[in-house]
DNA sequence: CCTATTTGACCAGC
DNA sequence: GCTGGTCAAATAGG
């Protein structure tokens, strides 16, 4: 939520930028024009965020509410949760960072093959490399926006740690593959890896295709939780109400659209890195002994268990509710009027002052 | 020192 | 033989 807020004041920062520069701009539309289109793909982020937020909250409130849920029936709907996303069909999603109308393309995420594979991994530890091309691997391929700005060779964050172990050349390609695996691949022989592509046509979307499926998690001794699905991480983004009763939690809310922008804004005392997250989760959910609804719930609308401290994302409902006014005066106020603006543009002085402090963007 | 990344070489599938 | 996927030594960084 944090990096929503941060998002939001990004935003804000451009708007300021555009509006100071206005007189030296004057005979740059060019300028103005891709300046204007960075606000509204800025905004446009931030709504469908908050959207998705504010429609998975109303999902867990309800179920919370109409059931005597327990922590396993929780853990029961996580699962529940995820092997319906991981197995529904293909659905449209827009990206990240994307200007308007680059949607057009018709990204897709596409389940190429989701036969299980578990005959890799540890089975294939004999003396002879794998086999590729075996046609029952599981394999899926998606396609994610890349960050508008920073480091443009960074594939987008999905929630896993992966590390990379090797980059080739493409027959046809601009751009070489590069190679991951799961860093629990050793620890845990977990086969999963990733294939990562930026398209000739589009290099600002990477064409991701993962291969095997974590078992990393699954392992008594894992300290992780399974992050959620790619489908749920492209969801984050997605223009319409999820057709899941709910989706699962982000991996972190410093690890995905932190990204998008390279302008994660760090919580006080929070030391750790994105692939810490799915570690609290883990606790909350995984063992079930300290797990509480609490922390499911918080977890479950993206407010907890970001962070080793957990401090500064549990308290969702302090900043919630104004930030969902703000986007709402920013998208549904008059276009003929411009009071809203300069309301947000003002009360967030001290904000953004206070986040410039904490972080240099750009 | 440990871990991650880079990169040339190797190897399997087509 | 070509291409893509992986290995592993070298290198870099914390």
């Amino acid at each position: 939520m944090d990096e929503t807020i941060a998002t939001i004041l990004y935003g804000c920062k451009l708007g300021k930028e555009v509006e100071a520069n206005l007189p030296n701009w004057a005979n740059h539309p060019a300028i103005i024009l891709s300046k204007t289109e960075e606000i509204i793909a800025v905004f446009n982020n931030v709504r469908e965020r908050l959207m998705s937020h504010h429609h998975q909250q109303q999902v867990v409130q309800e179920w919370l509410s109409s059931s005597a849920a327990t922590s396993h029936q929780a853990l029961e709907l996580f699962h529940a949760a995820e092997n319906m996303l991981d197995h529904r069909a293909p659905a449209t999603f827009a990206v990240h960072g994307m200007p308007p109308g680059s949607d057009q393309m018709g990204l897709q995420q596409q389940v190429m093959d989701a036969s299980h594979d578990s005959s890799r991994g540890a089975a294939a530890s004999s003396t002879q490399r794998q086999r590729r091309r075996t046609g029952d691997t599981y394999r899926r391929t998606v396609r994610l926006a890349a960050p508008r700005m920073g480091n443009l060779e960074l594939p987008p964050e999905d929630g896993y740690t992966w590390r990379k172990y090797g980059q080739k050349e493409i027959l046809g390609s601009r751009f070489p593959r590069a190679y991951y695996r799961c860093t629990n691949q050793k620890l845990y022989h977990c086969p999963a890896k990733k294939q990562v592509q930026r398209l000739d046509d589009h290099p600002y979307v990477f064409e991701v295709t993962y291969r095997s499926q974590h078992t990393c998690y699954m392992s008594a001794i894992a300290p992780t939780v399974p992050p959620p699905s790619v489908e749920e991480i492209n969801h984050q983004a997605t223009t319409t109400p999820p057709p899941a009763p709910l989706l699962l939690p982000p991996p972190t809310s410093a690890s995905l659209s932190g990204h998008w922008l390279s302008m994660d804004i760090k919580q006080q005392g929070e030391a750790g890195t994105s692939t810490t997250t799915p570690f609290d989760m883990q606790r909350d959910f995984g063992h079930g002994t300290g797990g509480s609804l609490a922390s499911i719930c918080n977890v479950m609308t993206g407010g907890g268990g970001a962070g080793p401290s957990g401090g500064g994302y549990g308290r969702e409902d302090d900043h919630y509710q104004p930030v969902v006014d703000m986007a709402d005066a920013m998208f549904n106020s008059g276009s003929s009027s411009n009071t809203s603006m300069d309301i947000i543009f003002s009360s967030i002085d001290d904000k953004w002052d206070t986040a410039e402090k904490k972080e240099q963007f750009i």
